[in-house]
Parts: C-alpha cells; sequence; structure tokens
DNA sequence: CCGCTTCGTGAACGGCATTCACTGTGTGAA
DNA sequence: TTCACACAGTGAATGCCGTTCACGAAGCGG
C-alpha cells in the first residue's frame, strides 16, 4: 500500500520518461538552432550523452522523433495565438485579431526551425506512425483560434453576419466544419461558412508574409519589415471586414 | 580560318557544355521528383552516367549546383508569369492580373520541388559563390511582371493613381525602387510607391495561398482548393483596387 | 610530336540513419 | 531471497551521403 499516488510508476518508468524528455527537448533544440535540414540524430544522441542506436529505445526512427518535436511545435504556436487573444478579450476584435496575427508572425521569426517544419517542409521527415504529426487536427486547432475571436466578435454585434449565402454545395471539408461546431460551442454564437473562408483567406495571406519574411525575400523590397507586416494585416483586416 | 562562327570553340568545349547541361537538367529533375531533401548529388552523377567526382569538374559542390539549378527555375517561373502576361495583353488589368497570379499558383504546383528550394528553404542550400543563386534580382524580375501589368493599367487610365502619398521616409528598397523605374521605363507609366506596396502585399497574399496548398494544408480546410484561390485572388484584387 | 590542360576514375575520409547481437541491471513473481 | 525476464544501453556493421585526392587517359595548342 505505501505511496498511493505513483504506486504504479517504476523506478525505471520515471527515469525513462525524464531521458525521453531529455532526447525531445534536444531535438527541439538542435532544429530551433540548425534548421530541418541541418536536423542529426546523432547529433541528438551526442548531446544527451547515449549512442545513436540508444535513441531507437524511445522512437521508432528519425521521423517519428521529428514528428514529436513537430507535435509539441503545433501545441506552442497554438499557444502562442490562445495567449494573444486571452490578453485581449474584452476590447475590439479588430484589435484582436491583430494581436493574434502579429503573434503568429512573432512565434514564426523566434522559431523559424519549427515554422519550417510545419509550414515549409515536404511530409518526407513527418508523417510517422504513432503521434499524429501533421494531422489536420493541430491545424485545426490554430485555425480555431482566430475563429474564435471572429465569434465573439459577432455575438457582441460588432461584426456583421453575413447571411449565409449559399456558397455551393459546400466550401469547407467536413473536419472543418466541425471546428466551426465547436467555435459555436465554445462562444455561443455561430460562424457561417463565409465567415469561415474570409478567414482562412486572411490566415493564409498572413502566412504569406511571414513565410516570404522568414527567408529572407521581403528584404529585397521592403526596408521596414514590422511596418509592412502591419500594413498589410490592416488591408487583410479590412477585406475580413472587421 | 574555315569556319568563322565556332572557331574558338573547340571540340572538348562543345562536349563539356553537353554534359554540364545533362548533369544541370538531371539535377532539375531530380529535385523536382524528391524535393529538396531527396535530392542527391551521387544519384545525379548516377544518372548521368558518371563518377560522384566527376560532378565536381562542373560544379565547385553541390550547393553550386543547387544554386544553378535555382537560378534557371526563377528564369522559367517568371517565364510563366510573363507569358500569361502577354498572351492577355490588351485586356482588362484586373483579368490580367488573374491570369499571372494563377500562373504563379500552377506553376508552383507543376514544380514542387523548385518552389520549395525557391521559397520555403533556409539559404544553407543555396549561396554559392559563381552563379547569383538566391539574388535578390531574380526576386525582382519576378515580381516585375504585375508591377508591370499594373503600370501599364495606369498608363490606360483604368487603375486609378494614388496621389503618391508620403509614405513616411522611403519604404522600398533601393533596388526596388529600381525595379520601380524599369517598369516606368518598359511601359512609360510611372508606378508610385504607394502601388508598389500594395502589389508587394497582394503578391505575398497569393503566394501564402500557394504555399499552404502546396504542402497539403488547405486540404484540411477547404474541397475545392482551385474554386477557392479564385475566391482568394478576387479579394486580393480587391484590395488592390483594381 | 610534346607538354599541358582537362575529363574522368577509384579509393579514401568522415558523417549520416538504421539494424542487430550483445551485456548488464532493475523488476515482478515464485 | 532467488530467478527469469523485460529493457536501457552498447558497439560493430551496412549502406547511404558529400567531398578530396592521386592518378591515368585523352584532347589540345605550339
Amino acid at each position: 500500500m505505501g505511496e498511493s499516488e505513483d504506486r504504479a510508476i517504476s523506478r525505471r518508468d520515471r527515469q525513462r520518461q525524464v531521458t525521453l524528455d531529455e532526447i525531445t527537448s534536444s531535438a527541439q533544440r538542435q532544429l530551433t538552432e540548425h534548421g530541418v535540414r541541418g536536423f542529426s540524430l546523432r547529433a541528438v544522441a551526442r548531446e544527451v550523452g547515449l549512442t545513436p542506436s540508444a535513441i531507437y529505445r524511445y522512437y521508432d526512427s528519425q521521423t517519428a522523433l521529428v514528428s514529436a518535436v513537430a507535435l509539441t511545435a503545433y501545441e506552442q504556436a497554438t499557444d502562442a495565438l490562445r495567449t494573444a487573444a486571452d490578453l485581449t478579450a474584452g476590447q475590439h476584435t479588430r484589435g484582436r485579431l491583430e494581436a493574434v496575427f502579429t503573434a503568429y508572425r512573432a512565434w514564426a521569426l523566434t522559431h523559424p526551425g519549427e515554422f519550417e517544419l510545419l509550414f515549409a517542409t515536404d511530409q518526407s521527415l513527418l508523417r510517422a506512425d504513432e503521434p499524429a504529426p501533421s494531422d489536420p487536427a493541430n491545424l485545426h486547432r490554430l485555425y480555431q483560434v482566430p475563429l474564435e475571436v471572429l465569434a465573439d466578435g459577432i455575438g457582441r454585434g460588432e461584426v456583421a453576419c453575413a447571411p449565409e449565402a449559399a456558397t455551393g454545395p459546400q466550401a469547407l471539408t467536413r473536419p472543418a466544419a466541425a471546428v466551426r461546431r465547436e467555435v459555436a460551442e465554445r462562444t455561443g454564437h455561430e460562424v457561417g461558412e463565409e465567415p469561415c473562408l474570409a478567414m482562412v483567406s486572411a490566415w493564409v495571406s498572413v502566412h504569406g508574409y511571414v513565410a516570404l519574411d522568414l527567408y529572407g525575400h521581403l528584404g529585397a523590397f521592403l526596408v521596414d519589415r514590422k511596418a509592412c507586416f502591419r500594413r498589410h494585416l490592416g488591408a487583410v483586416l479590412d477585406t475580413l471586414g472587421v
């Protein structure tokens, strides 16, 4: 009987969890530092003081390891967006969306390796077997944040709710429709398919700026990339009608 | 005296050019097929029937080879845009820009490896020494195409030319301003800094859609990605005021 | 014809991911 | 307490990879 809490957790299990975390966080750090291409399973093993082959006791392959990192990266990105949304709760919708999308850019600039991993990599590095790696659900959770802000704005009458014009048979996939439903549950306000599509467009436009900025392509054109982001974001939010 | 044309071109020089082209085109094909990450110098050597070390008689390193491919990829992309612009010469500006940006998406979808190489890769693979690899000038040439279409529209009075409001000290870099000047020379019509920035925003928004689409992220949301692209593009062109 | 440049080879080095037979050791049951 | 076993970790081996280097075999200009 003795300890009631962690009776089932043996000494070895605890140690395993420790080294597993060590491996994963080392992998994330190296990914941030050296990028997707510079990533090396052996380097991770070196850093945690293990033989390369020992890593395979924890992850089936390099792919699985990277996928695990991708998973936490998705969560961290979503957290960053959600924090921005929470910090601005009660403010005008436009300002909140500005904050959320600015957080998106900030996260990308401070986590270039993870951004590359999630958004700019062919799936050869991901698509493992155990932890849903580039599972659409992760992306949905991210997208859900700005959508909830929009729903909140609709609920407070700030944002005009388009009269749900019939946009052909159906433009959103079933999983995306599920997101729409969950947003409605969480915020108590429906968001039509139309605004959902508009929000996808907005997110896409913001993503484009961030992606090009991150890889240095905007530096060829723009002197002050931060200021021009504000400008770009403003135009995007205008289009969104918020 | 004999042949006046290729007197200075020896038999060997010609053969060299042939194998060089063979290497480069093989590299481009493999890049398209296997992506940036799956690219292998040894595989290229295998395909052209050479020893890996023999490649170094033609390119200083794998980096140099990839950079050369990137250069031609830039040119091909620019050609694709320019063709779209030329084919629609005389039509309405909006339709022409639609054609140009649709060509951008089409090129990306048919050349995923090259797109990744140009826009979604950290410069570790590029930045060679000989042929300006990810030189901003290449990007400028690409960007110049839609800008010329816009200038043409301004010249024909279709597009309202904003009254050149002072947008702070200067938003465009000097090379970008040079593009603006060249556009003015080629089309005979000035394009203010303001429209140039708006066009950057438009291009950025389109790029975001293409990038996310290419990596399968939009499939999680949108049923008909082509139709939604038209929709997105329409909104972008509305913002542009064209 | 000769010397020189150039193309191509094959071996080698170090790094990579991955597999496998192996050793010790913590663990749970007898 | 003892025993068998599951399991973390090792180290060697395999087959990729990019890159270098010494060498042979041609084509080339004088």
